[in-house]
Order: structure tokens, then C-alpha cells, then sequence
RNA sequence: GGCCCGUUGGUCAAGUGGUUAAGACACCGCCCUUUCACGGCGGUAACACGAGUUCGAGUCUCGUACGGGUCACCA
């Protein structure tokens, strides 16, 4: 068996396979982690494999420890892949720089076949080429090289003159692609340019490698961006001079910051990793942005990603870039942070709260209950409860509430009578405290808020708090909270005195 | 500029020739309530424009406008 025969032996051919071939970049954009939950969506759809490959050739780039972050980002969202490069598969290396002499094995094929030629013209010559038009128009490589004898290339080769392999696109007729998102698309042959298949370092373009490597690796589904529309006639072309079958095609339209821009990371927006640090849970960012761009059946939004898995279905995927709402993923976040457990919550929350809740006497899992329901980001929670720790200093308008009807004047009434009554309390419990409160404003006939309202801004000093009068009071103790109702009461007649 | 693609409320979107044009977020109002929130109920708000095909068009065709992509030894 030669080389070529023994490479497509070992490419499987047992069912769907998709992969995910990002660039280490050193962050994950939220349009690629979407493009990355596609593509593991239509393979566990399927019972498929998806596979891991890192699309490293651009030298010039490099970024330490770029790959760590994307391992680390798949494994987060638990978006487990079957092959890759740390855990190796039958059609390896993972990794393209790994791969160099496949590209270089399968370009010299493409050169036999006619389906490509070396080009020897340097920079200058190309740069010439390019601004030789009227400014507006783009300039398609002219060929220079297309056609040199054999003579002339053993030449140049032996003369040590670097050079890049180019695809050789027919000039006549027209290329027809199918993609599932957009439909058919043809465009005239002469449209396109013979592009650099392999640089003059001997790495392949992405415009070489993908086919390669997607081929190569047996991937029957290609999900990418939206970007590569417009270059895919070339890959089949490619496909077609090789004589391989050509994959079925999902381009995803973009995600966009605002109608003009795609989100990115050099205006601002956020990658992955920025939302994580944001507060949201990456179960919500996985939900939100599933639904951004592609709609299940039904009217359901919330959906884990083995229900995702079940209902994925790629004609769902929309045509038209979708703008990233953080609004609505706010609202997936404190949905999901309100489905939790409540140790899982408990767990998360914990070193929120400790970072402004220092005192070991406050329990942070009596808190943790109070916030849950009303958080929606996890990093709206030192803000919260941070009065737990030091009482702020705060202004006596905070008393007036015209809803309840409280006062100065009432409130440091209230205060004194809430004073009392919860010193006389020997056992500090929720129940105990609820049925002082609450019977003090039995017996004196007044709304509860009229005892509570005031009793809650004592001991916080704020006007929102997580939890109402009963629970603050439990969680700071009796001392405490004793403490802060006097605190209350000089506030008030200091206030008052003046007025 | 050439080529390719797109366009339903502020946003995500359903919709495949006949619908009162779903639903969600946001917004507004009401209710509940020991605050805010949560929750419940209700409301405002959309087929880019113009022709054509058709008994009938958000849905099909063409054009216009607007927007995006692409035209690298980047992916």
C-alpha cells in the first residue's frame, strides 16, 4: 500500500463525526464557543464522534498557553470531546503543526494531479500586483507562474528561490456548493484566486489544511462561520481534484455586538472567560447562546445540554447574525441560579460572601438561602451583604417609607418597642423573633410593615437587603442586632431633635 | 468597487400562500408582600421599501434601500 491508500484506510467511516478546530488565540469568543456547541450538539445528536483539532499554522501568532485555554474551556462546558490531541484517536496528530508532512506529502499529489503549481514570486512582486488596479477593485493573482516549464521550476529550485504552492483554479465554468443554513450557492470559477495552499515556512494555509485534516479525519459535517461562505467553492474544488467526497456544509452566521459589528474582543466585549468572571454560570452562557442563532421546536427556552442534545436539529440554525443580548442572558443566569440546588448555590455563593463577610460569626449558609432567589449574577452578591460585616453609615431618610406609612417619628417608636421586645428573647430563633415582631404589631393594631420596616433598615442601614427584618436579625445574633437597633434609636432622636 | 449572503417588535425569534402574525428578554401597569426582588395577571411594540405572480403574499419572482461577509504567505 503506498502512502495515500494507507491514510484513507484509517480514516473511520462509521457514522457522524464533526470537529471543533479552533486557533489558540488565548481566549474563547463567545461566537466560537457557540460554533463549538453546535458542532458537539450534531454529533451527540447523532451518537456521533467529535473530535478536538488545534489549526496552529500561523507562526507569526503564536500564543503561550493559548491550547490550555481552550482544554480548559471545552472541559468547563463539559463539552467533551471523543478525539484530540491530549487523548489522542486513529486519525492523529491533533494538531496541525504536527501534521506538516501530510500537507506537504498531499500538495506534491495536488501538483502531480494539476490541481496546483509553484509559485517563486516574491513579496515585492506581489505587492506590485496588488495596488496595480484602481485602488477600489481587488486584484486576483495574475498567474505569473501558473504555467512555467519544467525546465524553468528545476531551476528556480535549484537556485534556492523560496516559494509557496497555489491551487490551480479552472478558469472556465462555475462551482456549485450546498450548506445547509444558506442553500445553494454558485459562483463563476473566475471569481476566485489561486490561492496559497502552502507558505514558503512549509505550513499550509487554513485554505489547504481544512480540507485536508477534514477529509483526512473522516469529519462528515463541517460547522463553521459564516466568514468561509465565500471561500468554500475553492474547497470543493480541492475536494473534487483529489476525488473525495464533499462534507455537508453548516456555515453560522456571526454574533454580532451591534448591527455593524461582530462582537470582538479588541471593542470590548466579552470572551467566555470575561463572563465567567462577570458572575454568570456557564450552564446559562452554554443555554443563552444555543438559542442564539438557532430555535428549537416548541416554545421551551431552558433546556440542559443533554435535552439540547436530543432536540438539536441544524435546519433550525438562522441565516442572519444574531446580536448578543446580555440583558437575556442575565435572565438565563438567575434562572439557572434559581434552579439550583441549594448546596450547589450554598457552594458558589460561599466565597462571594466571604469576601466582604469576613466576620467567622456570621453563617454564610444562613445567607446564601436569602440570595438565591434574588441574584442574578453571582457578582452582584458582596454589594449585598456586605452590611453583614460593618453596618454603613446611613441617613434617617431611609426610615420614610410612604408606602408603608413610616416615619422618623414612627420608626423610633418602633424601634424602641422592637428594642424591648427582643431583648426579653432567651432563645434566638426565626420562629422566636417573627412572633415578637409580628405580635408587637398585632398588639399595637398597625400594619406589620410598621414595625418591620424600620427593624430592617436598623440593623442593615440600607434600603434593599436580601431577606426581610426577621431573617437579618437571626443571622447577626442578638447582641448585634440589639446593637444596631440603638445605633437606630440615637440616629432617630439626634435626627429628630434637630428638626 | 466585484462577487456572495442577509432583512418579522428595542433584542432573540416562530412562521414554508389563507394565522386575531406565536413565545422569550427588556419596558410599562396592576396584584402579592416585612424593602428590593421573586411570583401572578395584563399592556405597548414587528413583516425595510416598490413592483409583479395569485382569488389571496411575511411567505414566490424581480428591483431598490440598508446591513454583513469576502477579495492575505490570518484563520
Amino acid at each position: 500500500m503506498d502512502y495515500f491508500a494507507e491514510m484513507e484506510a484509517r480514516i473511520p467511516k462509521d457514522g457522524v463525526r464533526t470537529r471543533f478546530a479552533p486557533s489558540p488565540t488565548g481566549y474563547m469568543h463567545v461566537g466560537n464557543l457557540r460554533t463549538a456547541l453546535y458542532t458537539w450538539l450534531i454529533a451527540r445528536h447523532a451518537n456521533g464522534r467529535f473530535i478536538l483539532r488545534i489549526e496552529d499554522t500561523d507562526q507569526g501568532r503564536l500564543v503561550e498557553d493559548a491550547v490550555d485555554v481552550i482544554y480548559k474551556t471545552m472541559a468547563d462546558c463539559k463539552l467533551f470531546h471523543d478525539e484530540g490531541p491530549d487523548i489522542g484517536g486513529p486519525v492523529g496528530p491533533y494538531i496541525q503543526t504536527e501534521r506538516r508532512e501530510i500537507y506537504q506529502k498531499y500538495a506534491d499529489l495536488l501538483i502531480q494531479k494539476g490541481g496546483a503549481y509553484r509559485c517563486f514570486c516574491d513579496e515585492e512582486r506581489l505587492n506590485a500586483l496588488r495596488h496595480s488596479g484602481d485602488r477600489k477593485t481587488a486584484v486576483k493573482y495574475d498567474g505569473h507562474c501558473a504555467n512555467l516549464s519544467q525546465a524553468e521550476i528545476a531551476e528556480k529550485l535549484a537556485a534556492g528561490i523560496p516559494y509557496v504552492i497555489r491551487q490551480r483554479i479552472p478558469q472556465e465554468g462555475s462551482t456549485t456548493f450546498s450548506d445547509v443554513v444558506f442553500g445553494e450557492i454558485t459562483v463563476e470559477n473566475k471569481e476566485l484566486d489561486d490561492n496559497i495552499l502552502i507558505k514558503s515556512d512549509g505550513l499550509p494555509t487554513y485554505n489547504f489544511a481544512n480540507v485536508i485534516d477534514d477529509h483526512l479525519m473522516g469529519i462528515t459535517h463541517v460547522v463553521r462561520g459564516s466568514e468561509y461562505l465565500s471561500s468554500t467553492p475553492k474547497y470543493n474544488l480541492l475536494y473534487q481534484a483529489f476525488g473525495w467526497e464533499i462534507p455537508i456544509y453548516i456555515h453560522c452566521p456571526p454574533v454580532m455586538r451591534d448591527a455593524q459589528h461582530k462582537m470582538s474582543k479588541r471593542l470590548g466585549d466579552p470572551s467566555y472567560e470575561d463572563l465567567i468572571d462577570m458572575g454568570y454560570l456557564s450552564e446559562a452562557i452554554l443555554n443563552y447562546v444555543a438559542l442564539l442563532g438557532w430555535s428549537p421546536r416548541g416554545e421551551q427556552e431552558i433546556f440542559s445540554l443533554d435535552e439540547l442534545a436530543a432536540v438539536f436539529d441544524i435546519h433550525g440554525i438562522s441565516k442572519s447574525p444574531a446580536i448578543f443580548d446580555m440583558e437575556k442572558l442575565t435572565h438565563f443566569n438567575s434562572t439557572y441560579i434559581k434552579a439550583m440546588s441549594p448546596e450547589a448555590f450554598q457552594k458558589v455563593a460561599e466565597p462571594y460572601i466571604r469576601k466582604v463577610v469576613t466576620n467567622p460569626e456570621i453563617d454564610t449558609k444562613l445567607i446564601a438561602p436569602l440570595l438565591q432567589p434574588r441574584c442574578l449574577q453571582l457578582t452582584d452578591i458582596p454589594d449585598r451583604v456586605d452590611f453583614f460585616d460593618t453596618l454603613p453609615e446611613y441617613d434617617t431618610s431611609l426610615y420614610i417609607h410612604k408606602k408603608s406609612k413610616t416615619t422618623e417619628v414612627s420608626s423610633l417608636s418602633a424601634l424602641k418597642d422592637a428594642s424591648l421586645a427582643l431583648a426579653s428573647i432567651t432563645d434566638w430563633s426565626a420562629a422566636n423573633i417573627h412572633n415578637t415582631l409580628f405580635g408587637l404589631a398585632e398588639q399595637q393594631g398597625v400594619k406589620n410593615s410598621l414595625i418591620l420596616w424600620p427593624v430592617r433598615v436598623a440593623v442593615s442601614g440600607k434600603a434593599m437587603t436580601p431577606g426581610g427584618g426577621v431573617e437579618l436579625c437571626l443571622i447577626l445574633g442578638k447582641e448585634e442586632t440589639l446593637r444596631r437597633i440603638h445605633v437606630g434609636i440615637e440616629k432617630l432622636e439626634t435626627a429628630l431633635k434637630k428638626s
